[in-house]
DNA sequence: TAGTGGTCTAGACCACGAC
DNA sequence: TCGTGGTCTAGACCACTAC
């Protein structure tokens, strides 16, 4: 563990515990640095990284405030997997691989450049229950990186990033997002526990590796009624 | 203008103009402190920025990559303003301010410890026309900092924003955000252009201060066909 | 092995806030 | 005025990548 991350971790906790409550000023850089035994870089780092995830609030003159975590760290921005998700919410769930094969590659990947034309990739679509109800469809397509790759159906079931991440060793480095909402279509009606709905909410990403090389796309279904996403923003000044 | 921001302006001009192809290595540390003559740090900085806003990929042993940034920055996340978007899209626009008023603030910000009790609040509620259709009503809440402050029309017309940090001299740090799809009431049903829609897309937020007060809470109401949110997301790999 | 970015240090000076 | 965070410097050593 870096230093920074351990320094980090520790006034995290402490935050999340209360021994820094709401509203009160964290230790001065210059005390962080003679408690530490570090250099004010490596405190500076630490400070950064609660910045970025809304543990403080920064002042120039003043100090570093603490936030309330409670009501801003519900993160479900960022890049992050319906099993991490899951985890942090404690819902009971469950997952259906309804499709795990190889396809050719859709045309608006090869369009866009991301895939060549008579390139083979996985298709999987898995439903997403909750409380018993089909709430999700994804619809991932995977990028075949050997002849013999497959996807386990089991794997499948618990996490796709999991797998690729832990298993086979890939590093997943960041995706492009976009939210919309759209018609259902036939394939949404057989699978998803619609009800009268006539809309979905539809998450599309485009996935790369820390080479940047393209990994994924995929096509996050919701129903409406069970879409939430939550957003901590900073203000660009710049 | 701080350094390090001039040299993030300089290369992200070179990457946007594509003097930096997509794909290709940006000079590497080294060859950027001798270009500019500053220390690393700095150039780390500005590199760190570029990295932030999905310009560049960093790989250690490799380099930093140059990222695709048409398709990656059409950044409808973070904390934007209407009049900034807008301002981006080139789409003919107009504002209609319906309300501007003081009011009792509401409870459920009270029960939120944002407000006391029986603080007042200027509503404003104002209509967003694109191609002469009113798509998205935005109702917002805002502090009062003083017994005579008020929000002129006008300005309100352009953006909220430039008011409270141009004009005012506010300084807007962070916000929550919440994304839900919800039916329609009868309030949209007047004041949108919604045909046979029975849901809207539901953006609320909170909106804090430089020294953590709260300011603004504001209830952003689209219609389904015309919603989109793009975002660009880092994996967390701590 | 040579070159890259990642981490860390020990200083310096500046701008802002509270008193 | 004093203490705070913001910027910047000039080094050091390490981990990873490419060859």
């Amino acid at each position: 563990m870096k230093l920074h991350e351990k320094i980090y971790f520790e006034l995290k906790e402490k935050i999340e515990s209360g021994t820094y409550p709401v509203g009160s000023l964290l230790p001065s850089e210059h005390e962080l640095v003679a408690n530490f035994q570090v250099s004010r870089e490596t405190i500076r780092k630490a400070l950064r990284n609660l910045l970025e995830h809304g543990y403080i609030q920064k002042k120039q003159g003043k100090g570093s405030i603490v936030l309330d975590v409670k009501r801003y760290n519900f993160p479900v921005s960022g890049l992050v997997s319906f099993k991490e998700l899951q985890a942090k919410q404690a819902i009971p769930s469950r997952t259906i691989v309804v499709k795990n094969e190889r396809v050719k590659a859709p045309k608006h990947l090869v369009e866009a450049g991301l895939v060549t034309e008579d390139e083979e990739m996985i298709l999987l679509v898995r439903q997403r229950e909750i409380n018993g109800e089909v709430i999700i469809l994804d619809k991932d397509y995977i990028k075949c990186l050997s002849k013999e790759m497959h996807l386990p159906n089991e794997q499948m079931a618990i996490s796709l990033y999991d797998y690729l991440e832990g298993d086979i060793g890939l590093l997943i480095a960041y995706a492009k997002k976009e939210f919309n909402v759209e018609p259902i279509t036939k394939e949404d009606c057989e699978l998803m526990a619609l009800g009268q709905d006539t809309h979905v909410v539809v998450v599309r990403s485009e996935v790369f590796l820390e080479d940047t090389s393209f990994i994924q796309y995929s096509e996050s279904r919701h129903r409406l009624d069970k879409f939430k996403f939550v957003d901590f923003a900073r203000r660009q000044h710049a």
